[in-house]
DNA sequence: GCTAGGCAGGAACCCCTCCTCCCCT
């Protein structure tokens, strides 16, 4: 088997979750996003999206930013569901969110520990490290920022909906990495790890 | 009309610790 910073570059999966707070501990997640993007190039019929069933409901303010209601996630897979589904479709890729080491990953991996699911562990790169990389300390790495400085449009993607920060995510991975290593062939920027659900099947 | 938790980078300083800001919903 090839060693994992090698297979890490050629199989990734760029993801994003919607959730009703900023906090692991106390909210849930209400949508779950991913798209798969190999050897750079992005690949967009392997695309994954669930709503996810939150024990609570969805504070308003939350609709008002994501436009996810209590209606989108009634009849929506239960959370530890939703995540094995995740799971299998990220297979062995090496996953990519943006603000992931303090958001996204410890998401899941408090919502494993809450439904009781056991893990495993995947290769993981935040996306904010290619904007640093790219651009330095000084100027500002959320999203938006890298869209300006790419001059990427939102292709019409819903901004704040999983689906569409995804497909805009991507891309603005793809130039980035092309910029700092045109040929795709290593990552350039520091590869850690995450847990994600163990999926038996 | 509204909320909250924490990593990483940089500074200051010699190797860690502290601090501040950022960014995600």
């Amino acid at each position: 088997m090839a060693p994992h910073h090698f297979s890490a570059c050629m199989n990734i999966v760029i993801f994003d979750l919607e959730t009703t707070g900023l906090s692991p501990s106390e909210n849930e997640i209400i949508q779950i996003a991913g798209i798969r993007m190999i050897g750079g190039r992005i690949v967009e019929e392997e695309s994954f999206a669930t709503f996810v069933k939150p024990e609570s409901r969805i504070p308003r303010f939350i609709t008002d930013y994501t436009g996810i209601s209590n209606a989108h996630v009634r009849n929506a897979p239960q959370p530890a569901n939703a995540l094995l589904s995740f799971s299998r479709f990220v297979g062995d890729a090496t996953l990519i969110a943006h603000n992931g080491n303090r958001f996204d990953m410890p998401f899941i991996r408090e919502n494993c520990i809450r439904h009781r699911l056991p893990v495993r562990t995947v290769g993981f790169v935040d996306s904010m490290s290619f904007s640093r990389k790219l651009w330095g300390g000084r100027c500002g790495h959320g999203l938006d920022a890298i869209m300006n400085r790419l001059q990427l449009s939102d292709h019409g993607a819903r901004r704040h909906d999983a689906r569409g920060d995804v497909k805009i995510l991507a891309l603005a991975v793809r130039q980035m990495w092309e910029q700092l290593s045109p040929n795709f062939q290593h990552c350039p920027v520091a590869l850690g790890d995450g847990v994600i659900p163990f999926n038996p099947y």
